[in-house]
DNA sequence: ATATAATTTAACCAAATGGTTAACAAAAGT
DNA sequence: ACTTTTGTTAACCATTTGGTTAAATTATAT
């Protein structure tokens, strides 16, 4: 199956933690079963990382300093407003595609510990949203798309990208498709969503 | 704070349990909590409701119960697709709106068990998706909205419904809001969607 | 070669957790 | 009045879990 190698242990390790904090979440993660996986002794897993939160953190960094950069670049970016929506949502949708169960893991732990977690995730500068906001007024003001609340806009932009990942399960019980039908209709929605917004608020 | 006064002691296990539960999830809810927070012993948990498992199927079932048979009555209705439309939002964001932690506990957990969840939370008869995807083919065929994969508009629909909920700490961190402010959005959702998704779809 | 440092393991520990038992108290029949 | 059923509790139990310890093995340096 998985090729495990050469591999240093650590590496190992942080697969296979990544593996079981992502499915099960800090709380439902078991070290256990971490070092089982990653082919070790569980007395190790605490040699190479102290405590179970410590282990947890460099995983939830690792896990998130992917996307978060990439949305703050986009949202400050000076290209235009269609653009911009046109970049965020297909650059999202690619990079989730890579890790699925990543947004559910991301908002089930910032839901369980608001600050201590936004602390983790965003550091000191959150995602400019404002910006972004800013620019849909200006747009609306000068007459080029029509009238909507900007927060209203960005949220079902947002909501448009996390949900099919964060419902993926449900979604796939509800219309009755396989991995390969659910990832093929992601690649789609790298330039549906998009488009479907952009047919909204075009004037 | 809460009334526990008149309730009966069963009541006040409901209760109590349900917050766990939609709090912590199934793992992470904890006996001695829900006996605590309902003010009575652990052992008399067990007396009422045979086991953990037992006690959280009556919450899930109690739950959920209120909004899926809603959402299947309304996707097999036969009004015209903007009222079904209009209907499905308005309606599913006010429910939603009496319990906001629901969702993020649904998905959860059918994320974590999807057949045995489904089970549990359709029964044989999950939500007549099919119907909704004709009415909208025959729509486009009609020539009365624009082409767009039926799926998708449905992914759409119920994306924008429910992430805000499932996303909610993470919204109210990125836009700075507070609990009434949130609601209030939420408010204006209940026909913002709407107009949304008909002004992108609309010829 | 051998002393030193880094890596890995088996055995163990204390705390937490779901669940049980046996005894006690309160209601409800009779 | 008293017997039976229902409701409630404290104490207990087995298992799981994160974490520790001390010994063993391997690598590195001298």
């Amino acid at each position: 199956m998985v090729k495990k190698k050469d591999q240093t242990t650590e590496e190992k390790i942080l697969a296979a933690a990544k593996k079981v904090f992502v499915e099960n979440g800090l709380a439902g993660a078991r070290m256990q079963d971490i070092a089982d996986k990653a082919g070790i002794n569980k007395a190790l897993l605490h040699y190479y990382f102290r405590s179970k939160e410590k282990l947890f953190e460099v995983i939830f960094k690792e896990a998130t300093s992917k996307l978060f950069p990439r949305v703050t670049a986009i949202f400050s970016s000076d290209i235009p407003l269609f653009d911009i929506i046109r970049q965020f949502t297909s650059e999202y949708v690619e990079i989730v595609l890579e890790n699925p169960y990543l947004p559910l893991f991301v908002l089930n732990e910032i839901n369980k510990q608001p600050h201590a977690f936004s602390q983790k995730l965003f550091g000191n500068n959150r995602p400019p949203v404002h910006k972004l906001a800013e620019k849909i007024e200006k747009e609306i003001k000068k007459g080029l798309i029509k009238p909507i609340s900007p927060a209203h806009l960005i949220i079902n932009m947002l909501s448009m990208c996390v949900f099919p990942f964060v419902g993926k399960p449900m979604i796939q019980l509800m219309m009755n498709i396989d991995e390969l039908q659910f990832r093929n209709m992601m690649e789609q929605r790298k330039t549906l969503i998009a488009d479907f917004i952009i047919a909204s608020i075009k004037k």
